[in-house]
RNA sequence: GCGCCCGUAGCUCAACCGGAUAGAGCACCGGUUUUCUAAACCGGUUGUUGCAGGUUCGAGUCCUGCCGGGCGCGCCA
């Protein structure tokens, strides 16, 4: 089989840029006033047929800057523009936009594309800069992804997605918390199920990880070396719990109380020993994470890990950095950044009274060793709750000597699930409903996926169970996929009827296809390009959604008015290139949701 | 109190650095298959874009104030 050749096709879009620019050029007084205006910026699709496939409001644009009327330089323009064989009619419409017709020649080589480039299809050439380095879930490893985290990881890995097929290099990296306080809680929470299976039984914090997982965790570490010691020995000076409430005094208690119980983990066990139990605990915990998402076909290019940038010396080497650049200070026995000379609205704290440095420092280090790891453009998504901390690690770039503006934060708002109309609760300890893997395994990968991008980001998200878990016309999921099912057996009936499918026939045929509901689909179908072009560009995957929706409600229009299988061989060929080519669309846009394209359903 | 995000049709949401008459789906009503998958299609109804000003040829989009909702404001992570 003789290797496809890829040839990038510029969407459609560009074409009319281009043809705008080159006649702008022709028109010195223009040309003199474009500055720095971007001309693809000024081309859109129409939304009226009526005033063709696309429009420039270009001339509006430069009326000010060339102290003439927009419809008056359109007409400069138009006249300009000439005659081009992509192009059937081009007029000056409304306040001075130029619309283009586009011809059906024009249509056709897109479709051609389309069915030459295949799965590259929409996918533009590749750009050397920026290199992008998006991170996101980066959920503490301290238990189970519960279904906010499912969200980050669809969002992310489709955003990744994206701007993949934009052209751009993207890195993915997931940041492990694997240090600090909270992996001790971790430690100490493992080992008292392990002493409580022992038979020792130590009152259970209420600061510690409760999950069930935490017992299973316990009964399956590599105990060697663990010694179940008794509770006398070890409640020895320890403080009681604190009680349930909310006041600063139960807070205290019961951070005391752990905090005493972590030391004791420590000092019975030696640090060697508490470590052990620590790190079982965090790679049953990462394992777990990274199954659960590999599943949910999120994956990433690194998985970096907090404890490697202290154990490198990164995080002292940032703090060197800062404190030479004389941008530390001593207050309250703690060391302290100032924050507020970069726009922050607080000086924040790097090292404790206590000597331990905050997770501030880390997120300095961190964000500072991306950039030297030589990416350009940092992308953070990050759970919306988040928010307090874009301003600072902004502030923590730029007093390393980068642009605040080298780092884009993506806030995902919260999830809310719905069952019978009713939300459910999530709460861990009612808990019916908590983890990604819980929901993935009632509703599917595939309309988990889906659905956890159908919204933009930055609106809370209703996820419907019952939807998403019906096989209806109410599920947008199936509908789309179903297109996709449809044209397959298409092309399987044509086997079965000895109809074989002749492409070049198809090709050459393509004039025939005349119906209105074959021009809307192949209009549609050459949106894709910019489609993915405008959803990469605004972080926007639900862009990508609601145009397939929107392609494949065309394709079904088009299916149940014509039939393809007749006995017009040069038709049939035709509308087999046009839907081989709606098949190939549908099946890109899904492969960028992560979202599986059936053959059959 | 201060900061960030949000407010669009009965419901859930779109709307491309400001563009032409603000669009879909669902719900509701009626119709379509001796024909390639009816998980489909066709037709019908839906708006003071939270409120009030401002900027300009043009505002759902930008600015100001107010109302309503979410989140954040630790020597926690």
């Amino acid at each position: 089989m003789p290797a496809r050749r890829i040839r990038l096709q510029e969407p459609m879009k560009h074409i009319v840029a281009k043809l705008l620019s080159n006649a702008l050029a022709e028109i010195p007084e223009l040309a003199a006033v474009i500055g720095d205006l971007d001309i693809g910026t000024t081309v859109e699709r129409t939304r009226d047929v009526s005033h063709g496939d696309f429009a420039s409001n270009v001339a509006m644009q430069l009326a000010k800057p060339a102290r003439k009327s927009p419809r008056e330089i359109a007409s400069s323009i138009v006249t300009a523009l000439g005659d081009n064989e992509q192009v059937d009619k081009i007029e000056i419409a409304g306040p001075g936009f130029i619309n283009f017709h586009m011809s059906a020649a024009a249509f056709h080589t897109e479709l051609k594309s389309v069915l030459n480039d295949g799965s590259d299809y929409g996918r533009q050439a590749q750009k050397e800069r920026p290199k992008i380095l998006l991170e996101y879930i980066s959920a503490n490893p301290t238990g189970p992804l519960h279904v906010g985290h499912g969200r980050l990881a669809a969002y992310g890995a489709t955003v990744a997605n994206l701007l993949e097929a934009a052209g751009y290099s993207v890195h993915r990296e997931y940041y492990v918390n694997d240090a600090g306080r909270q992996m001790d809680i971790l430690g100490a929470s493992v080992w008292l199920r392990w002493l409580s299976a022992n038979g020792v039984n130590i009152p259970f914090p209420k600061a510690a990880y409760r999950g069930d997982y935490i017992r299973d965790i316990a009964a399956a570490i590599n105990d060697n070396g663990i010694e179940a010691f008794g509770k006398d020995v070890i409640l020895e000076g320890v403080p009681e719990d604190g009680g349930d409430g909310k006041s600063d005094d139960d807070k205290a208690q019961r951070e005391a109380y752990i905090e005493a119980l972590i030391a004791k983990a420590k000092q019975l066990n030696g640090d060697d020993g508490f470590d052990r139990i620590r790190q079982q605990a965090l790679e049953s915990i990462l394992a777990d994470i990274e199954a659960d998402l590999a599943e949910f076909g999120v994956t990433f290019d690194k998985w970096y890990s907090e404890q490697s940038l202290m154990k490198t010396g990164r995080i002292d080497d940032a703090l060197a950095v800062l404190e030479k650049r004389g941008l530390l200070y001593k207050k309250d026995g703690a060391t302290w950044f100032p924050a507020t000379d970069f726009g922050d609205e607080k000086d924040r704290v790097v090292v404790r009274e206590n000597g331990v440095k905050t997770y501030f420092a880390s997120d300095i280090a961190y964000h500072f060793d991306k950039r030297e790891r030589g990416f350009d453009y940092l992308i953070d998504i990050l759970g919306a709750d988040h928010h307090g901390y874009v301003s600072r690690v902004r502030a923590g770039l730029e007093a390393m000597g980068y642009q605040g503006d080298d780092l884009e934060v993506q806030l995902v708002q919260f999830v809310s699930l719905y069952r019978g109309g009713e939300k459910v609760q999530m709460s861990t300890r009612s808990g019916k409903f908590d983890t990604l893997r819980k929901l993935r395994s009632e509703v599917g990968n595939d309309a988990a996926r889906f659905y956890y991008v159908m919204r933009s980001n930055d609106q809370p998200l209703d996820f419907d169970l019952d939807i998403a878990t019906s096989q209806s016309n109410e599920n947008p999921v199936y509908y789309i996929q179903y297109a996709h099912a449809r044209i397959a057996r298409v092309f399987s009936k044509a086997d079965e009827l000895d109809l074989s499918w002749n492409l070049d026939n198809g090709l050459a045929s393509l004039a025939l296809l005349i119906a209105p509901q074959e021009k809307s689909l192949m209009s549609a179908m050459s949106h894709y390009p910019e489609v993915i072009e405008l959803a990469a560009r605004n972080r926007a995957p639900q862009i990508l959604v609601h145009y397939l929706r929107d392609l494949v409600s065309d394709f079904h229009s088009s299916y149940n008015a014509h039939k393809v299988l007749g006995d017009d061989a040069a038709l049939r060929d035709a509308r087999l290139a046009l839907y081989a080519a709606v098949k190939i669309v549908v099946a890109n846009g899904l492969h960028i949701l992560g979202v599986s394209a059936p053959e059959a359903m």
